[in-house]
DNA sequence: TATCGTTTCGGAACACGGTTCCGTTTGCTC
DNA sequence: GAGCAAACGGAACCGTGTTCCGAAACGATA
């Protein structure tokens, strides 16, 4: 949370240096790794990506879902951001709702095995699955709630079951050409819609 | 595949009898396993409740895949032969539909950790994948199809990716009072419609 | 029923990944 | 530069899947 060099002044009392900078270096190894094994990659391995010992990991991140979370921070504020934006900017709420869904998912399948761990019944991804919640569960609710509010989709949708809906339908859908998430999450949007 | 007693009578040496015991034994711990501490509880845990070693699962279901088939397939088979009946019996197929899916949706759900491991990339459960598809895809796409061809829902989805889709829909949908993957399949199915 | 060859068994051993512990090193302060 | 606390690295530990091998059980044969 905080990373000892900005902060509020308080009671923060400035990490050592080489802890900063391993920090640093194992958001950027652990980003790279992410990448081409999956966000399930083994810690050794990247430990090793980064020149460290494990327990320098687990001194940094505590749960395997702090790491994760670190690695990711900025594009799921960034997605948490956008939905405020969308909603000002699409011509109805309904149009805003698809474009962040979309932003959302988009997020994930490229992810490797990000969508898997989102939903982990596993105590030590929970945190990882607390901060999406948190995170991008008011701005699914707002933008649900302002398409509802203009008639455009059933109002007996809940934000936190669509949210863990769409996150579901992410699941596997990288390595497996067949599968399609966009177009399932886009069968769900579609029965959002009210008939008409 | 042939358990020693039956078959046609070809090169099939009939297993030793305390091997078809073993069989039966650890079939019925495995279901029971399964039910209390889910379809990925510990392989020890199975082999100690039926009371044999864990080599014993092992030479008779060479995978955990094949063990859970194994377990399951009596379930599994309802759930394909209800299908043609569900179309016979509803007033349209696509009620048929929403029926038959129902009935796989009940079933994976109530299978803890069932959904989780069915879409699994990991290769030692692609048995299982593969029997499910086999198995339930001509099916579900016979319902599709049908429904189709009745004007009742789009013509462009596909069988695999709408199993697949419902699939991940059931993961975690036991252990969170929140999320109900009924109402999400539910969701999609609506999607399918055609608009009028 | 006693013997023997083969099948099957059981549990120890191995592989592998997450997590923790502890002696050593590094950075900071004085 | 000395002293002290923070941080480090890698070995060790634990739980789980998987394999191996000596022992036991089975069933055919005499």
């Amino acid at each position: 949370m905080n990373d000892g060099d900005g902060g509020a002044g308080s009671t923060a009392p400035r990490k050592r240096s080489d802890a900063r900078r391993n920090e640093r270096t194992l958001l950027d190894a652990a980003a790279a790794v992410f990448v081409t094994s999956g966000v399930e990659a083994p810690v050794r391995d990247i430990a090793a990506r980064a020149g460290v010992g494990v327990a320098t990991i687990y001194r940094h991140f505590p749960t395997r879902a702090d790491l994760i979370i670190a690695v990711y921070r900025h594009q799921v504020e960034a997605c948490a951001e956008a939905g405020p934006a969308l909603l000002e900017s699409s011509a109805t709420p309904h149009a805003a709702l698809e474009r962040w869904v979309n932003l959302f998912v988009d997020f994930l399948v490229t992810k490797h095995g990000l969508a898997a761990v989102l939903r982990s019944d596993d105590p030590g991804f929970g945190a990882l699955h607390a901060y999406f919640i948190d995170r991008l569960l008011p701005v699914c609710a707002r933008l649900l709630e302002a398409a509802a509010t203009a008639g455009e989709i059933r109002a007996d949708v809940d934000a936190y079951e669509l949210m863990r809906g769409v996150g579901n339908l992410c699941i596997g859908a990288d390595n497996d050409p067949r599968y399609d998430a966009r177009r399932l999450v886009e069968l769900v949007i579609a029965g959002l819609r009210v008939r008409r």
